[in-house]
RNA sequence: GGAGGGGUACCAAAGCGGUCAAAUGGGGCGGGCUGUAAACCCGUUGACUUCGGUCUUCGAAGGUUCGAAUCCUUCCCCCUCCA
């Protein structure tokens, strides 16, 4: 078998292909361009989009040029598979903004130097804003019969639970095929890779351009991620685990790593990190949060770099250490006015979200941490004596919540 | 267009004149146990609070009533059946 499938299949990415043998072969012979597509309903990527990425990743590694294909015609549209409802449509300048940061994100995941693997960005309004519907169904339109189209997933599933799905949604996979059609003609891309929820979707790009251009390409779906406790991989009840340190910090993305399930660790291992598989059998063998801290440093570095993934680990264990005075901590600064109030006061200036409610909730439950020592009082009140020798309190929300506070 | 059913907190779902800030389950949050895991146990889950209470919520707006999530009117939305 090729390399570059033998390990697609080794870390736990494979899920489907259209005609492995061939493919197999092909890649054997030549060095290929693929696709992925992104969406482009959010500002970035979140970590449900990662093992595409690792996929882009993998072909290069093995020599193949990956074609990433952010999607601002098909945003316009909204991807009706997987969901139950028609997404709002997002407004044109959004989705260009939105296009911008994920290629950036993206790039920091990407080998961009070296030309022949570099990837290439392509958008598909480009091509798709300029279709005209009559020669569209002529040309394309005919080589798809309603009767297939019904009986794919994304379609039917929404049928049969009589939820509305529109014309427009209707229409969202075959302007799918064409953009794999197109690439090919433009950029002889002969392979599409997708999450397994894609499957429809490829399968009739791979059909179209058989049926149009009489060529074969490929297509290859990647494993849904069920994680251990049966949920989806990605997305927690406080929101996504976003590729963006705006949004999502460093050290939370470590922290998201380094919480793994038991379960999962070594699924993750292989899936999201570069370490080769029998470096990920000798680690496999050590202690298991020994693990967890490797695929963190590990899958931080890849996104933010050795430096960053260090530092995130240094801050965990001066945190997690239960009494360090926080010195490693990321500083939040306050207002000075702010020391002399009460605590309820402060928590709610640092964790913004939380109601004043809330907070008491936390104090009667002993939430809420200062230097260490649990506040017990709702009316306790901040003062200059709490600052320690270098002149900063460290505040606890929590277990895995710590702040250094300056002022 | 006609006939029914329904819209309740983050989600699901009870309540159908006062004892309702609203049962129960899930999720979340906090605590305990532990290993920053899982499982389990306990607490909590509208806002504000001087901890006495106060204010705002049951699709929307009006009305009846001492009192409404509950009754009436109008409107909006969803679903089922018929045309």
């Amino acid at each position: 078998m090729n390399e570059f499938l033998k390990e697609f299949k080794d870390r736990g990415y494979f899920y489907q292909c259209t005609d492995e043998k061939a493919l197999s072969k092909k890649l054997n012979e030549e060095s290929i361009k693929g696709y992925i597509g992104f969406d482009c309903t959010a500002q970035s990527l979140h970590v449900g989009s990662l093992l595409q990425i690792m996929c882009l990743r993998l072909m290069q590694k093995h020599g193949h040029k990956p074609i990433v294909l952010l999607g601002g015609g098909t945003t316009r549209i909204g991807d009706p598979s997987g969901k139950d409802k028609t997404r709002k449509i997002l407004e044109e300048n959004e989705i260009e903004k939105n296009i911008k940061s994920i290629e950036k994100i993206l790039k920091k995941f990407l080998e961009i130097e070296d030309e022949k693997v570099a990837p290439v960005f392509v958008n598909n309004y480009s091509w798709l804003k300029n279709l005209n519907y009559i020669s569209f169904l002529r040309d394309i339109g005919k080589h798809f019969t309603i009767n297939k189209m019904l009986s794919f997933d994304s379609v039917k599933l929404r049928l049969e639970r009589e939820q509305s799905l529109s014309y427009m949604e209707f229409n969202y996979m075959i302007l799918q095929a064409y953009d794999f059609l197109e690439l090919n003609k433009t950029e002889n891309c002969l392979l599409q890779i997708g999450g397994s929820d894609q499957w429809g979707n490829i399968v009739n790009g791979v059909e179209l351009i058989k049926r149009y251009s009489s060529k074969e390409v490929y297509g290859l779906t990647t494993e849904l991620i069920t994680l251990a406790s049966g949920t989806k991989m990605g997305k927690t009840e406080s929101g996504a685990i976003w590729l963006d340190k705006k949004l999502f910090s460093v050290f939370d993305y470590w922290q998201f790593w380094r919480n793994t399930d038991d379960r999962d660790v070594l699924k993750f291992l292989k899936m999201f990190t570069d370490l080769n598989l029998s470096e990920i059998e000798i680690i496999s063998k050590q202690d298991i949060n020994q693990q967890k801290i490797i695929l963190a440093n590990e899958a931080t570095s890849m996104l933010y770099g050795a430096k960053e993934a260090k530092e995130a680990e240094t801050i965990a264990k001066n945190s997690f250490s239960g009494d360090s005075s926080g010195e490693n901590l990321p500083e939040i600064k306050i207002e000075k006015t702010n020391i002399d109030k009460d605590i309820i006061n402060l928590v709610s200036i640092i964790e913004k979200n939380l109601s004043k409610s809330e907070i008491r909730r936390l104090i009667r439950s002993n939430g809420i941490k200062i230097n260490n020592k649990t506040i017990v009082e709702e009316n306790f009140k901040i003062s200059k004596d709490l600052l320690n020798k270098s002149n900063f309190i460290k505040l606890s929300i929590g277990k895995k919540k710590h702040f250094k506070i300056v002022t």
